[in-house]
DNA sequence: GTATGATTCAAACGAACGTTTGAACAGGAT
DNA sequence: ATCCTGTTCAAACGTTCGTTTGAATCATAC
């Protein structure tokens, strides 16, 4: 059944590329073999060797062409929001709308493979593969750094090291939102459908909760004796 | 050097579960093999399958033998608390501080090696092995239904559903927080150490922003209506 | 029609995997 | 001294892994 799934269809390269990004998310990436791979696409085993030359290398290529449009559209969408309101700062909640409401969009995108895809970024944010988090680190690096400046230009009086635990933190609750459905729906029995469209806005005040949540004293102890210090 | 590691030392069993834990925790479960495993113990090959069957048994052990107690520690915490109160609901700080600063502790115990078990623990929720997570959801069942309780009375007029999800939210939060440290890093060059101590204020004020913010106006409106019609 | 370059194919490669085997070794009890 | 039970050991088992190979097939240009 699933490996007879578009036996024709010319473009063997998007076909190998749909097969091992949903099967990447089931089984992960050790697990699945290239003959999984090969098989669900229907292609020959040796067609992921002549297009990608390797394994290593498709596993960043599936990567690749979603974080590619991605990131491209968080950007995008930060610079709408700073464009509205021109050189001044923004607001908190627009800037975490920004970058998760694009992430929750693709992931409610189940037509294109998107939200197939999110489940899968979720869970590689803590792979233990050296060369998967080295390359998602390089991917990510700009995007972050323009949203975690929006951030330090947005909350002036918030240590930077806290804003970037704080996004950490947020980074945390999204992907498990997205890549760990399975989890909550075994810890609690009486769990009705994952429709994403609600998730956004339920996520989304969590995320602001915690992000505008009081500073730990310890923090602000610390801060006023360096402020007396200094 | 790493498998010359307490070459003598007569406990088999445990000198195995260790180095599986530690090795589990680097390069996931596919990747690490039996001979990684053995080699590192410095025990014999057949000896994993002597004393603990196979490969899938070893893990179940590695998190059994810790979790049995991270969740008697946590139902222990949460009871202490029910203790003080009598029968009256718990604030909601309570109920996270205990089962969170539970886990943070033990993240943060790096002598017996919890905190190398607590960034396992973070990175297996997400863990595409259907039988890790089987076990897991089994192992937790229990302590989750008796915090879900305790938030269910302590936030009444909060849809259940609600604090399920937000619950959710907030095991990302942490998970992420102790198993990712590496991708923040990597996000942003200018991070100082990770001070376990300095994570659980941190943390907190994060967890119970984000549990106290406003309900999404979607959920309110639509529990207005509910209440119309009924 | 035939030459050319790209793609597909069946088959095989060596290496590494989890597991099993049967002998060797240990230490107490009889 | 002998047996017994639990444990360790070197060696091998069959299977699966990612990759390579060289011929077959296709499409396009001449």
């Amino acid at each position: 059944m699933s490996e007879a799934t578009a036996k024709q269809g010319p473009d063997t390269r998007a076909r190998i590329l749909d097969a091992a990004e949903a099967l990447f998310m089931t089984h992960g990436f050790e697990a699945t073999s290239m003959r999984m791979i090969t098989s669900q696409a229907g292609v020959n085993l040796a067609a992921v060797n002549y297009h990608f030359g390797s394994k290593d290398a498709l596993i960043q290529e599936v990567f690749r062409r979603r974080l590619t449009e991605l990131n491209r559209d968080r950007l995008a969408a930060l610079e709408a929001e700073e464009a509205v309101v021109g050189g001044a700062p923004l607001k908190p909640s627009k800037i975490v709308a920004a970058f998760f409401g694009v992430s929750l969009k693709m992931a409610a995108d189940t037509e294109h493979g998107g939200a197939t895809f999110m489940r899968l970024l979720g869970r590689t944010y803590t792979e233990p593969n050296e060369f998967v988090r080295q390359f998602l680190a390089e991917e990510y690096a700009e995007v972050v750094q323009r949203f975690m400046d929006a951030l330090y230009r947005a909350l002036p009086d918030v240590p930077r090291e806290e804003i970037l635990w704080r996004f950490h933190f947020m980074m945390g609750a999204m992907s498990y939102a997205i890549a760990g459905t399975d989890a909550l729906k075994l810890f609690a029995g009486d769990f009705d459908d994952e429709d994403p469209t609600r998730l956004m806005p339920r996520l989304m005040s969590f995320l602001l909760g915690g992000l505008r949540a009081p500073l730990p004293e310890e923090v602000i102890e610390s801060r006023t004796i360096r402020r007396d210090a200094a």
